[in-house]
DNA sequence: TGATCAAATCAAGCAAATTTGATTTGATGA
DNA sequence: TCATCAAATCAAATTTGCTTGATTTGATCA
């Protein structure tokens, strides 16, 4: 059973299912700028913070965020090798997709 | 409200939704070889069809497959430009990253 | 027309993710 | 030590997504 490339890794459906939220697209977005603060965060983005709290944590186990301790407040900024393999992942999908035509729906035995 | 770039248009975050689940995948996976009826899917995903005719529906809204009916069966396909706009959402975050150090974060009043 | 089969749809039940408000943790500085 | 503040955690309520089995739709063919 060859596998023509990586037969979606655990790690990528958990980066997808991270991507695939509204608030937290703002807050990469947000954080594609600059690092910023919760507080920071939670002023921009308007929500409140055990909410943030909870959508940079997916973030963050997804591979994606990345947080550094400084005094009171935590950072969080882009990481981006974990962007590079789910792009990997997609272009994957346009290079090696050989467009073939349609296949025949044999209804039962092959019968060589 | 000048926007670095694109800003989370639904449609990407309905992509990445739809790509958010293992089975989903699988069946990219396999379409990535070539166009497929349901019930080879059904067969080789070893999955019910109600159950994978509720998946493909998924990733045909999100722009990710095709269909295509000939007979009784109906075949899909990827549909690859939705493939290539989410590449390229992921693509403009590594591009685009300044990797600026730490902002400061003002407690209040930036005052000059 | 009526039988058959592939696929879509539907409603109900179940599971997982999200939101909310309250509480806890942990660092700072008086 | 105590007060304060940023952030994380928690439990409960809510929402959303998934699964299941049954039914419907629509095409084919006798």
């Amino acid at each position: 059973m060859q596998k023509t490339l990586q037969s979606a890794s655990s790690s990528v459906v958990v980066g997808f299912k991270a991507l695939s939220d509204p608030i937290r697209l703002q807050i990469l977005e947000l954080l594609r700028q600059q690092e910023m603060c919760v507080c920071d965060l939670c002023d921009r983005l308007n929500v409140r913070q055990s909410k943030l709290s909870f959508h940079l944590k997916t973030l963050k186990s997804a591979g994606l965020l990345r947080s550094r301790q400084e005094g009171k407040w935590v950072y969080y900024s882009l990481d981006l090798p974990q962007f590079a393999i789910l792009e990997q992942y997609l272009s994957d999908f346009r290079r090696f997709s050989p467009m073939l035509p349609a296949r025949v729906c044999a209804d039962s035995e092959p019968d060589s």
